[in-house]
DNA sequence: TCTCCTGATGTAATCGATTACATTATAAAA
DNA sequence: TTTTATAATGTAATCGATTACATCAGGAGA
């Protein structure tokens, strides 16, 4: 079996007290007495029990994500990997775990079972709507918890959100600097709050430009390619051509730009086109597409770092992390100018 | 606070023995009592603590899963969500946790962080190569684990993998049958045993056809996209046209494409790509890439119930799943027969 | 030398469950 | 009714750490 802290006091003829203590560092430790034992904990590779230390404290060092399959999710959020990875090394910083679970439906079951059998000490909680039960239930057992992504309705919870407003600001006056004024948008659907952030850049950008808004240029989409496909068909079969479209999702602008060469527009020539996220495909499409590119694993990281703040009682605050628009292929192209 | 077994022992005038009996389903609860046990379990909101569970069990009920930010894991290994959304899965049914991170250098210590702390009661083990210290370190202390992807040695251990010389076997078949016969193949680095087996498909591919086999038509790649152009790239400056080049993962094809498209030679058309994974872009790439498909959420669910079956002392046997072709654009134009 | 203080160490309770063993209640058999 | 088998329940040890409190040793100061 492998060596209990009853086999480190034993060894090293102390008691497991003194032994605990060498452990956490605690000063009242004569330096011949810690050395002894150090030298008996690394004979026997001990590692102190992660289980018995968590039930002893009351804290398990652990934090949990469950991430929802739901379709929306998936294509609003493309990065999983790069999150994760952010998340996962703030938490090694501080020496916490991640309990991590995809789930479809059951979800709230799922929540229960990581909250109330004490499995975490915080959630991670993604994809938030208003008057979500996961936070309502988080919230009633004062369980830590943070939001990725803005909530859209009060905000007297802690989340890490990306610059959405501003980077649909940057795209939007970037394609009117090329002189396009008839710019479509493509949002997500209307019930997110990226997809009203979103919104609110495209709309300002317009107003500082004096470009007055045609609500026939809004179409609310899915974030799913054939979406972007579709409304990009029904505009050129209605005979009205773009100067330019913004998509919320480099898939849906993917989508669109085969709409486009399917009716032999060039898309970089003839009409410009920008995307948001900057998935890898951004850059292996032809041409590569202009997109609105997000820190997602700094918001990873900082989900972390705010998350075990909170468990360990700091006082932590909301962070919104900046977006940056990449210029590529699909809008350098000459512009249609009016 | 949260309500402990003592608790509902109290409440319910029964001792804590009793309560734990109704809670594993103990058959030797009388009705009545076990009824009132239930009745205060429900009320207050009672769930069993999982780290006192483990503790006293001496099980954690959940198992491991780092995953290495290396590049060629990356690019070989695509589909992180899918395979997680699989594992997730396999282990929610068998009621275990996931405890997730991933790891860049100093992975051993983050191993023997997970398996001596006994954070977990096994370990999926990804992107093995001959030797691994991981494989040493959990043989040694006996802890269940299971590999994703063949190893190439001694198969003195259980994995997880797709036929991935079947699925090389027919994607060069397919491209035989299309007329080609100087057919390329950009492989994975060499000291992967997935790129020893995909040849094996190639070579089998070339013999059974009777054609013999040019070891100028092999290239070494490391499945980025940069790679793939390159060697093409390199093959066109040569003057070398080949009439169809298989590669070992889509994402080199999307490299090679953009190369061929470069030199006015149109894929589809005069030469034809076939990629491997089919990742999302090779559906947006134009023309759309024909390309192995893998059943990675099968992977995940397979390496679950397998690793969970031996910690639990099953008897498990090592699973290969098959590959299945996808025809798309890149292969279906006319072949350049000699 | 004696007292007092401080630093080092030990004792034992504790976290919240499970479980071997002991005990009691209940029903069947004699 | 008494005996006996069995079902139901309780007692207390246990998993492996942490920690409040007790104790002890040794040095400083009187």
């Amino acid at each position: 079996m492998r060596p209990s802290i009853k086999d480190i006091a034993r060894l090293a003829g102390v008691s497991t007290a003194t032994v605990s203590r060498v452990l956490n560092d605690s000063p009242n430790v004569s330096p011949r007495t810690r050395e002894k034992v150090l030298q008996i904990i690394r004979k026997l590779n001990y590692v102190p029990s992660h289980t018995a230390r968590s039930l002893r404290r009351e804290r398990t060092f652990s934090i949990g994500l469950i991430v929802p399959h739901s379709a929306d999710y998936i294509f609003s959020f493309p990065y999983l990997n790069l999150f994760i990875k952010g998340l996962s090394r703030g938490a090694r910083e501080k020496k916490y775990h991640i309990i991590f679970s995809t789930e479809d439906e059951n979800i709230m079951e799922l929540y229960e079972e990581f909250v109330r059998k004490r499995v975490v000490d915080g959630m991670v909680v993604v994809d938030v709507s208003d008057g979500d039960p996961r936070v309502a239930l988080l919230s009633s057992l004062k369980l830590p918890f943070v939001v990725v992504g803005r909530p859209s309705g009060v905000n007297d919870y802690i989340y890490v959100d990306t610059a959405n407003e501003e980077g649909a600001y940057e795209a939007v006056k970037h394609l009117l600097k090329l002189g396009h004024r008839k710019i479509h948008f493509v949002n997500g659907p209307s019930h997110l709050s990226v997809s009203r952030q979103r919104l609110k850049g495209y709309l300002k950008a317009l107003e500082e430009a004096g470009v007055a808004l045609d609500t026939r240029f809004l179409h609310q989409g899915d974030f799913m390619e054939e979406t972007g496909y579709t409304i990009v068909k029904e505009l050129l079969n209605r005979g009205d051509k773009p100067d330019a479209v913004f998509f919320a999702s480099d898939t849906m602008a993917i989508g669109g730009m085969k709409a486009f060469e399917e009716s032999g527009i060039q898309v970089g020539v003839d009409v410009s086109v920008v995307g948001f996220d900057d998935v890898p495909a951004a850059l292996m499409v032809k041409p590569s597409l202009t997109t609105v590119s997000q820190p997602i694993c700094d918001v990873g990281y900082n989900v972390a770092r705010l998350l075990i703040g909170m468990i360990e009682g700091e006082d932590v605050k909301s962070v919104v992390l900046p977006t940056k628009l990449v210029v590529r292929e699909s809008t350098v192209g000459g512009a249609t100018v009016e």
